[in-house]
DNA sequence: TGTAACCTACCTTCCAGTAGATAACTTACC
DNA sequence: GGTAAGTTATCTACTGGAAGGTAGGTTACA
């Protein structure tokens, strides 16, 4: 028989794309397991619980965010270059199909999984609005922005007007409500 | 017997109450039937299929957002203050539990859910971003608001960005997120 | 021989939805 | 005013399927 070391990660791929599709108690292990041709069963071996699955995707999605936000950084540029780059997190996880951020499926589901799951979605956020408080701090300070509300409110601000966006966008298959949005936020912190 | 007229309506408030809190695809007909004190049979009868109760449910919302919107005209006062009272009508929803908005949880799942359905979500926002756009061609003309962005934008982004820090706010189970978040959308059309 | 990676078979619960009975009230008509 | 017919609102009983999850067996490779 030819092994698929990978089954794990396919499973996870699946349940991802599904998350950001239907959402978390729209799909099933039946799902999953019509997709890969594997039992449900076995996707219990990879996963015992279907919380246990969600959690494993979230860390592997917040690792995979964490590589991103380095790689802008390590690419440098100016404030506003990195915050495009930022807000093209956003913009790709979209994609061409409308996939909604898989957090922010997750958060709407809150009062049906179980708490620790919850632990991951707040880890997301924190650190996307971390890293463009610190941006914010340094824009402000080069001259490149320009503005007067608190960088922690103009940070979270950022993060869950893209996150709303794209649930809108969604709804009107349009995703260049998603590209305009994320631009006039950006444009609101340059200097008039 | 004892009749009640509103059963109908006893029904949606609780389908309501569970759309905002756990979502469409995360209460049933039994949840219902429990709270209400009657079969699962009986809601059949008011409400053919799931579909049809989250449709009336959210027919039910517009006609009060409507309401809404016409009073804050009605009462008069300057673009700021009736955009922040536009505004108060999501904090208002969110109230002290984290009520998200029905719209959007059922726009999270909109690719479970009949396409007539959706329509609902599109025309809530479509009117809800045609008053917030003609509120700012008034504030703008009458020197109250400063922007260059199309006010079509503008009005999308605050709209979804509204919708988008709600569900941010409830997962830290912090209110005083949203309200931050719509002061600061609000204040950056001030002029400097 | 041990273990990783599956499987079959099953359980319990839940789900949306249907069929058909029934009791209580309303209306129409004599 | 009495009664027949229809309507409303609820019930019991059921269906077929899907849900998450478990127990224990099998296969294949190291």
């Amino acid at each position: 028989m030819v092994r698929d070391l990978n089954t794990a990660e396919k499973i996870m791929d699946i349940a991802q794309e599904m998350v950001q599709t239907r959402g978390y108690n729209a799909f099933s292990y039946r799902d999953i397991s019509e997709r890969i041709g594997i039992k449900t069963a076995s996707i219990h071996y990879y996963y015992p619980s279907k919380a246990d699955l969600a959690k494993a995707m979230l860390e592997r999605i917040r690792g995979m965010f964490e590589v991103a936000l380095q790689n802008i950084d390590a690419q440098g540029g100016d404030a506003r270059t990195r915050l495009a780059k930022f807000a093209g997190i956003f913009v790709e996880t979209y994609g061409d199909e409308g996939r909604l951020c898989p957090f922010c499926m997750i958060a709407t589901s809150q009062n049906t999984i179980p708490a620790h799951v919850l632990d991951e979605v707040r880890a997301f956020w924190s650190r996307g609005e971390q890293w463009v408080q610190q941006l914010l701090v340094e824009g402000k300070s080069s001259g490149e922005f320009e503005f007067s509300a608190p960088e922690q409110v103009i940070a979270r601000t950022l993060v869950s007007s893209l996150e709303g966006t794209m649930v809108v966008a969604r709804a009107y298959q349009d995703k260049s409500r998603l590209v305009a949005t994320a631009e006039y936020l950006l444009a609101m912190l340059e200097k008039k």
